[in-house]
DNA sequence: ATAGTTATATATCGATCGATACAAATGTAT
DNA sequence: ATACATTTGTATCGATCGATATATAACTAT
């Protein structure tokens, strides 16, 4: 049985999708609805945009957790425990900077970036899911350094948050770059030096 | 001899520090004229604003001046050559990570955050400063790398573009960190970890 | 005292902000 | 054919955006 009334002209996933490209350029403040009702569908009204979503941060909800079940998806391995923690952490790196600095979308990651999204104080509510997904991520990398601990790949002498914290500092640090322009293949080098932090730490007992 | 014409009601160089406290936790575009009036003098009308400041973009130039000469010489040691270039990029971690941490004005740095201060395209010129400071930080760690190669002290193999981003990364990321709310003393013991980075790459033959 | 200079206060500019009212258009269900 | 459901287009809402015109107040210079 299809829909009742009269067709909607245009993909609402797609229209979705093209907001988080919006909301990932310019963040929640800045984005106007505007810009968002020009670029969904070849161009809609406002009465059309606000019986699609209902509001502007409805929308943006939409759009971030579309995000989270896409792009960011590629932290997943920080808690997969079929991968060595090491590899979880590396490919969690690597990932994560071939996707922020990939084309066909905005550079940098939006959850990282999403700091800024909405500075407002009325509107800090907003970005909350995206605060929500920066702290999971940071646990997810103190998770696989005390993963490795209770192995016994890494040292018991190991600060499990501090290096959790200096990964996870990194990457959020990519954000940045990508957006200022620096290469990826620059940014793999750096990610190259920075797992020589893990190998310090390994048990020497092994 | 003073100045001529009837005196200003407030104080034009606080009013310049309560701006880039402003800008520095809002950015520039989601920052209102409003707001900023608002939190001037105990508030002062438009034409005096206009009068004292000429425009928005304007006042904002002048905030990211006054930034740029307080709060962000904590990065100075990194060219200090009066200063071991291990020492220069520890001290600046740490400086700036106090920095961004402590209490009286926004959290993180205004150069940092500055990435998404003025995402739109018609803006991007008004955050240009801040981004030429962004990537004369980012010199200035690949600098202390280069200058430690060339005395001996890092060996020859050392990439030193790769180490220098991977500090400099670490540190973009400490804003976001600061924002979210990770504490200060945290922040440091992951220091300590990161710079083991460097210790790695000290040259055998000393 | 008078002229010149600068900042002030009041009022308002056109443009855009996010959001709605209303009625016509277009589909399905019976 | 009719009723119902949903989207569409047109017009517009009050609020706020950054910025300005005009006239008055407060100071210095002569």
């Amino acid at each position: 049985m299809a829909k009742m009334g009269r067709p909607r002209t245009f993909d609402r996933q797609k229209a979705v999708v093209q907001a988080m490209y919006i909301f990932w350029e310019h963040g929640y403040e800045t984005t106007s609805l505007s810009q968002l009702k020009a670029n969904i569908g070849g161009g809609i009204s406002t009465p059309s945009f606000y019986a699609a979503f209902g509001s502007k941060e409805k929308l943006f909800n939409e759009a971030v957790q579309c995000y989270l079940e896409t792009y960011a998806c590629v932290t997943d391995a920080l808690w997969d425990d079929e991968i060595s923690p090491r590899d979880a952490v590396e490919l969690t790196l690597r990932r994560s900077t071939k996707m922020q600095c990939e084309s066909g979308h905005p550079k940098g990651c939006m959850v990282s970036l999403g700091t800024m999204s909405a500075p407002s104080p009325e509107f800090t509510h907003v970005a909350e899911p995206l605060a929500a997904s920066r702290s999971r991520t940071l646990q997810g990398f103190v998770r696989c350094v005390e993963r490795a601990i209770t192995m016994g790949e890494l040292s018991k002498k190991t600060n499990a948050r501090s290096m959790g914290i200096a990964f996870n500092s990194f990457l959020l640090g990519v954000s940045i770059l990508a957006r200022d322009g620096v290469d990826a293949s620059d940014l793999n080098d750096s990610i190259t030096e920075l797992m020589k932090l893990w190998d310090i730490e390994l048990c020497q007992s092994k």
